[in-house]
DNA sequence: AGCACGCCGACT
DNA sequence: GTCGGCGTGCTC
């Protein structure tokens, strides 16, 4: 057995720390289990065990290694490849093995130390020499004995705290120590049961008459004899509330000795019921033959598949057929879609076909709860999981596919923090690694998937019909220029669009409209001088809320309360600029006065539950008109929704990025799929300055024609799919600083990539919470591997520090930008 | 990521 | 003169 384990701590240190395994610990330690260490001065983490070894770097004298604290699991909790497929990613992404880890396990699986302040024992206050700023901690002490960190901070209201302990602590008056806390404990449920001593018919007989003069107690004991006669337990909280009675009946009992309570552990996963027996779907001809062709390719060879269909086309229940085989050959499946995507809706269809064997993973689910997700996968307990992009670290003992639907969607990458992964390419890698099939389906997949496909390094497989018998939303094109001249356009709707409304809502149907903009107007400009308010620590103009009378920087949260008065040359003379979601919805009220308009975007969906709970009442036709960002693009399949209205496609189309046309198709397909999803003939209106524009021309022609234009420019400048991209940002608060220092990156890179590097530029947003954003962008063609990539830019990062200190300078490498 | 050490401005 | 601010380097 080797004597040291190599353990990956949850943080951003370039490498893994070797531990000392201690006799005790020989026979019961291997790769994928966690262990409490000590590092640095104090602090206990949960690391896991990457491997085993008895080799260490030079340098490193084994005796000197800290011992292994204790061992977490009895059994490995990742398997050597999930571990693998986290070094993968470390690799790939160019983050620390540390970061995935934090990442990809629940925070309630990683217990750490933290500091805890206590006050010494028989401290004699009058003879104490204390400041403001000890008494108030010594008195919250004596209240509560013991402060976290946190707390002191709280109490003391300054930034550095930990001096002033250190002193508090030499002149004996506090005591510090690290404690880990448990961060996961199971959710009991309290039962009432007869007390063992009572059971017998002569305790019995003595207990009714002891409480002949307790109605009350001898109410609840009744119930509790009746139970146990049952065989069966009696939940404390229904019970008294049946009987109509308080807490208190219930401790009397206790106290008595004639009953007990019982803490059970219960499942927090147990969502709503879901009615629906197994069941098998029936596939339309299109479908099944599609079926047929995916499990034909995968025989020939296991590469991943692209399932092209159109919305509507019923991509969900080939999805569902391909789970139910895996199932079948006794392995789980993996169904990966975007956040906002993975509704009722779409669980309700899948907890139709495979009932309580499905598990959820969200990202508005708590921390508990996804430690007991993690447990169920963990244990096979649920064989499918539909989830978001960081289900994908699940901890399944037998995946046997991955489906990730939307596959285009930009909320598959990670951007902050590290790791900055896309679950769509992870499931890729490990698909390969593991040997199982992925299959990535869209109505509008991205350039890299579909280039793949067309290289036959994926296979391809199209559904071109909607699986109900659907004829396509017709899509016109509104032009702005020509209704502004002729009057027929307000500055938000078109006459047209109005019109089309109108029509809509007096057949009881519904309208969904979208801006990709929310807040009242993105700008406030002043009529006097021109200026337009901007964020105090980022490079962006402030949008403009209404309800709330506010203006609030979309990047880092700032408010400034200050609406009517140019700050610049003083004068009431702010005008709103721009069309933001707030002031549409505002505007529609108008002019349906006696109609439900509600807003669905970030703002009026922060609560746990406001996003579903707008679903459901647009679902119930409870509202008429709903206006949204992107959020109404995704998962809201509904049979009443007949038109669609684009209030102005223009900023999607000239967005500064290679990439804002493929957006914007993407976007523009999903949200006109929004309308006729049934038998009902769908309308989209899309209004715009640039009608001629390819991309407005092209969304009622197949995909694969846009793509084939847009493909063509892409190569021409070698932009992916072409190349991969590499972009390497560094961020610092001194913009004189930041530019000499981007030369000096230059003049180091520069050498290695040649004309494969693009910048320095500043970033789209060149200052975000006082910090000044530069960066470089690397197209790797074919000539580079991404490890030599990796290697070299490592080496010149390595350079870059060599030749002269770098004061407080943060690189950010992000791979595959989206 | 913490935490210690080390160097510069506003206070007794 | 010191207290306390942050900037830098190290942790198995």
């Amino acid at each position: 057995m080797p004597s040291y384990a190599e353990v990956i701590l949850p943080l951003a240190v370039k490498s893994n720390f070797h531990y000392r395994i201690l006799p005790s610990q020989q026979d019961q330690l291997a790769p994928g289990m966690r262990v409490l260490v000590n590092f640095g001065r104090s602090r206990i983490y949960t690391g896991m065990v990457r491997r085993l070894t008895d080799t260490l770097e030079e340098g490193i004298v084994g005796e000197n290694l800290k011992a292994i604290d204790e061992v977490l699991d009895e059994e490995p909790m990742l398997s050597e490849e999930h571990l693998k497929l986290m070094d993968w990613v470390a690799f790939y992404y160019c983050c620390t093995p540390g970061e995935v880890f934090k990442t990809a396990i629940p925070t309630g699986l990683k217990p750490e130390s933290a500091l805890r302040v206590e006050m010494t024992q028989d401290l004699i206050w009058e003879d104490l020499q204390l400041d403001d700023k000890e008494y108030m901690l010594l008195e919250a002490l004596s209240i509560q004995p013991v402060l976290t960190l946190p707390e002191v901070a709280k109490i003391w209201d300054i930034s550095t705290i930990r001096p002033r302990l250190k002193n508090m602590e030499s002149r004996g008056l506090i005591r510090t120590y690290q404690e880990v806390e448990e961060k996961y404990s199971p959710k009991t449920k309290t039962y009432l049961r007869l007390a063992p001593d009572a059971q017998s018919d002569q305790a019995l007989e003595a207990a009714f008459d002891a409480l002949e003069r307790a109605p009350s107690q001898l109410d609840l004991f009744m119930r509790v004899v009746q139970a146990y006669y049952q065989d069966k337990l009696l939940p404390q909280t229904e019970t008294l509330k049946e009987l109509g009675q308080g807490a208190g009946t219930a401790k009397a009992l206790v106290d008595k000795g004639l009953i007990v309570r019982e803490e059970v552990k219960v499942d927090r996963l147990e969502l709503y019921g879901y009615e629906h027996e197994p069941q098998t779907l029936e596939l339309n001809a299109d479908q099944q033959r599609a079926l047929g062709e995916i499990r034909e390719k995968l025989a020939e060879s296991l590469k991943p598949v692209l399932l092209h269909g159109i919305t509507g086309s019923g991509k969900t229940f080939l999805y569902i057929e391909l789970i139910r085989e895996a199932l079948e050959r006794g392995e789980q499946a993996l169904y990966l879609l975007p956040e906002i995507t993975l509704t009722k809706q779409i669980v309700d269809r899948v907890r139709a076909a495979f009932g309580e064997k499905v598990g959820i993973y969200h990202s508005r689910f708590n921390d508990a709860e996804r430690v007991e997700i993690w447990q169920k996968v963990r244990r096979g307990e649920y064989q499918v999981v539909v989830g978001v992009r960081s289900a994908m670290f699940l901890p399944f003992p037998k995946l046997g596919a991955i489906m990730v639907d939307e596959e285009h969607d930009s909320s598959f990458k990670q951007h902050e923090p590290a790791p900055r992964y896309n679950a769509r390419d992870v499931a890729v890698y490990y698909g390969l690694l593991r040997k199982i099939p992925v299959i990535l389906g869209s109505a509008t997949p991205s350039f890299e998937t579909y280039r793949n496909a067309e290289l036959g390094k994926y296979h391809k497989v199209v559904l071109e019909k909607r699986a109900v018998e659907a004829t396509l939303p017709q899509i016109e094109i509104l032009d702005l220029r020509g209704l502004r001249k002729e009057k027929k356009f307000d500055g938000i709707f078109s006459k047209r669009l109005i019109e089309a409304i109108n029509d809509t809502l007096a057949r009881d149907e519904q309208v969904i409209l979208f801006q990709n903009r929310r807040g009242y107007s993105p700008y406030l400009i002043c009529e006097n001088c021109g200026h337009t308010p901007q964020c105090i620590n980022c490079d962006i103009s402030l949008t403009f809320h209404k309800e709330r009378q506010h203006l609030r920087c979309h990047y880092c949260g700032h408010t400034d309360f200050n609406v009517n008065k140019c700050p610049e040359c003083g004068h009431y003379a702010l005008k709103r600029g721009g069309i933001g979601t707030e002031r549409i919805a505002e505007a529609i009220k108008e002019l349906f006065p006696d109609r439900v308009v509600e807003r669905m975007d970030m703002d009026t969906t922060r609560g746990k539950s406001s996003y579903q709970h707008l679903i459901s009442r647009f679902e119930a036709g409870q509202i008429d008109i709903l206006v949204g960002t992107q959020m109404v693009s995704k998962g809201l399949d509904f049979e009443n929704v007949t038109l669609v209205g684009v209030i102005l496609a223009d900023q999607l189309l000239t967005f500064p990025d290679f990439r804002a046309y493929e957006r914007s198709y993407q976007l523009l397909t999903q949200v006109s799929g929004r309308a006729g999803r049934s038998t009902k003939q769908g309308h989209v209106f899309i209004q715009s300055y640039m009608p001629d524009n390819v991309v407005l021309t092209s969304l009622q022609s197949p995909f694969q024609k846009f793509y084939e234009r847009e493909v063509r420019e892409r190569e021409q400048v070698s932009y992916p799919p072409f190349t991969r991209i590499m972009r390497i940002e560094f961020r610092h608060k001194d913009r004189a600083f930041i530019l000499q220092e981007s030369v000096r990156l230059d003049r180091i890179l520069r050498p290695l990539f040649g004309g494969t590097l693009l910048g320095p530029d500043f970033a789209l947003v060149a200052r975000v919470r006082n910090q000044y954003r530069m960066q470089f962008m690397i197209k790797l063609g074919k000539g580079l591997d991404p490890a030599s990539l990796r290697r070299a830019l490592q080496d010149a990062f390595d350079q870059y520090y060599q030749e002269a200190p770098v004061k407080s300078l943060r690189i950010v490498v992000d791979v595959d930008p989206v």
